[in-house]
RNA sequence: GCCCUCAUCGUCUAGUGGCCCAGGACGCCGCCCUUUCAAGGCGGUAGCACGGGUUCGAAUCCCGUUGGGGGCACCA
């Protein structure tokens, strides 16, 4: 009975049949974008194929997992408009989505493994483990868990209960290589010496995730599983309890598995939670669009076509299929990610990309006061920013000077377009732009007549007058930024810096 | 240590036996444009890890080596 001969693979998309995939993370720290480019590769799958995206939460280490975390996932979700079809908050068939509410049922499974002798109870100590493990390891066997508790008499458990020793559910491994077909890797088999008995519920009667992990995506009929590549050595044991599953009329049919590639991070390490670089927040509170940023990750072990790279959620949904995913690691390049935001950014309509920059035209991360915000002069001076950000948040630093009392004090700017005479050109200058119309052509007209009197070009001519109005050497187009200021504003800060430079 | 897995420019990739003395993108460099900086245009730099096979022919198939990654929990 254990031992039943291999049930096929499924292959509902050959049937024609809608793919049910699952994104299944743990709450515990914040989302990185490793989690993220697996909740993509999940949702464009199903999206590709009209399929059903289900959000389950597996929070059943009570000791990691917090609600805060719960929450952020959600939220980052919604952000990145990944929808799901069922889970939290959108219920479903299969509900409740959260593991930690359906405990029930685990018991009930881990029951019937029991009974039916697919598991068994271990009493093996965690020091005995320990020390039978590093014998093994010094051997030069297979360190995985032995079968010491495998076949033990009634009496022999009794007399370890009476000892007083607890026990914890192990889930008895077939004595045959397992053979399954992932979907970006191809076929891979696994001799049963290299796949030990594994522990499915702790002592204190709490499910684990090898467990959980398979019982839930049997219950919600998940046809395929997309998840990252540290859980392919593990896959043989779930085929195994999956057909110990389909014995019991828990399961109906062992889902196809596809392992996505890592996201590494700088150097050669996976990119791990406590890795700032990893952090979805930070990529959120920097301005990446979702779009923009969903569109790199997507580029991490898969690519749309051969001289493409730009494209929307929708194109890539089009064109996703699982079958195109390479197996191998990529690191994750944030300049190349910034590439790809800005070029998002500049695709967006005017309009669209001044309401995207919204949230940091204010506190926290405007350093002016709240009225001296202009919507309007920020409307006005937008279309020129525009292509020169790569991330939102470097709005700010480009219209600071529009709504700050004074431009912003940066030394280096200023020690670097402040030479012998540029006292004499200011004064030029601001004569010059006093008789000047105030429009952007004449002001143009009028430092380049300053400068001519003192026999520099426009490029020299223009860097201090563009330092003692903006505070700094770049920036957006000078006569369009001095048009917008105004000419009392454009004046006072001429004076000043005259002021600074007599001292 | 044992097992699994991966291997094309610095990075992400195209490439599924001849179309490849390897294409695109980011980065970097140069030039053009130019009011700074971007954007844009043009050009350049750089790669099939190594060694054996198989084949008329290999980046593509096989074997080995080396190197990287992962797993071997009462974490997920």
């Amino acid at each position: 009975m254990v031992n039943a001969p291999s049930p096929k693979l499924s292959a509902p998309l050959a049937q024609g049949v809608p793919p049910r995939v699952r994104f299944c993370p743990s709450p515990t720290g914040n989302p990185h974008v490793g989690l993220v480019r697996t909740a993509l590769f999940n949702w464009a799958f199903a999206r590709h194929h009209q399929g059903t995206l289900v959000f389950r939460i597996e929070d059943t280490d009570a000791a990691r997992d917090s609600e805060e975390s719960y929450e952020q996932l959600l939220d980052s979700m919604r952000w990145l408009g990944l929808d799901w079809d069922e889970g939290p908050e959108v219920g479903g068939p299969h509900a409740p989505y959260r593991q930690s509410q359906r405990t029930d049922l685990y018991k009930d499974v881990a029951a019937k493994l029991l009974d039916g002798g697919y598991a068994y109870p271990c009493y093996c100590t965690t020091e005995e483990l320990d020390t039978r493990r590093d014998a093994a390891r010094a051997a030069g066997r297979p360190s995985g868990y032995d079968g010491h508790c495998r076949e033990l008499s009634d009496e022999r458990k009794a007399a370890y209960e009476a000892e007083g020793r607890t026990s914890i559910v192990r889930f008895r491994m077939p004595d045959e290589a397992i053979t399954f077909t992932d979907l970006v890797r191809g076929e891979i088999t696994v001799q049963p010496e290299n796949v030990p008995d594994y522990g499915i519920v702790r002592a204190n009667g709490a499910p684990l995730y090898t467990l959980v992990n398979p019982v839930d995506d049997a219950l919600m009929e998940i046809t395929h599983v997309l998840r990252g590549e540290d859980l392919l050595s593990s896959t043989p044991r779930q085929i195994a309890l999956y057909r110990a599953l389909i014995e019991l009329g828990v399961a109906k049919e062992i889902p196809a598995f596809g392992h996505l590639p890592y996201v590494m991070g700088e150097g050669n390490k996976k990119l791990s939670k406590r890795d700032p670089q990893a952090s979805l927040n930070l990529y959120r509170e920097r301005g990446f669009l979702p779009e923009g940023l969903l569109n790199y990750l997507s580029l991490l072990g898969w690519s749309i076509a051969e001289d493409r790279d730009i494209f929307t959620r929708d194109e890539l949904v089009a064109a996703f299929d699982i079958a195109d995913v390479n197996a191998n690691p990529a690191r994750f390049d944030l300049k190349k990610c910034e590439h790809i935001n800005a070029e998002h950014l500049r695709a967006m309509d005017v309009k669209a990309f001044t309401e995207a920059c919204g949230p940091w035209l204010k506190a926290p991360f405007a350093p002016w006061a709240p009225e001296a915000f202009d919507a309007e002069q920020f409307a006005e001076i937008a279309p020129h920013a525009q292509t020169r950000v790569t991330v939102l948040s470097d709005i700010t630093a480009n219209v600071d000077f529009l709504f700050l009392d004074e431009p912003v004090e940066d030394e280096a700017s200023w020690n670097k377009a402040m030479k012998e005479g540029s006292d004499a050109l200011l004064v030029t200058a601001r004569a010059e732009l006093l008789a000047a119309e105030w429009n952007a052509e004449a002001l143009k007209a009028a430092v380049l007549a300053a400068g001519e009197q003192h026999g520099l070009k426009l490029g020299k001519a223009q860097a201090p007058v563009r330092v003692a109005v903006t505070g700094r050497t770049v920036g957006l187009p000078l006569f369009e930024s001095l048009e917008i200021l105004g000419r009392e504003k454009t004046i006072a800060r001429i004076d000043a810096a005259l002021a600074k430079l007599a001292a």
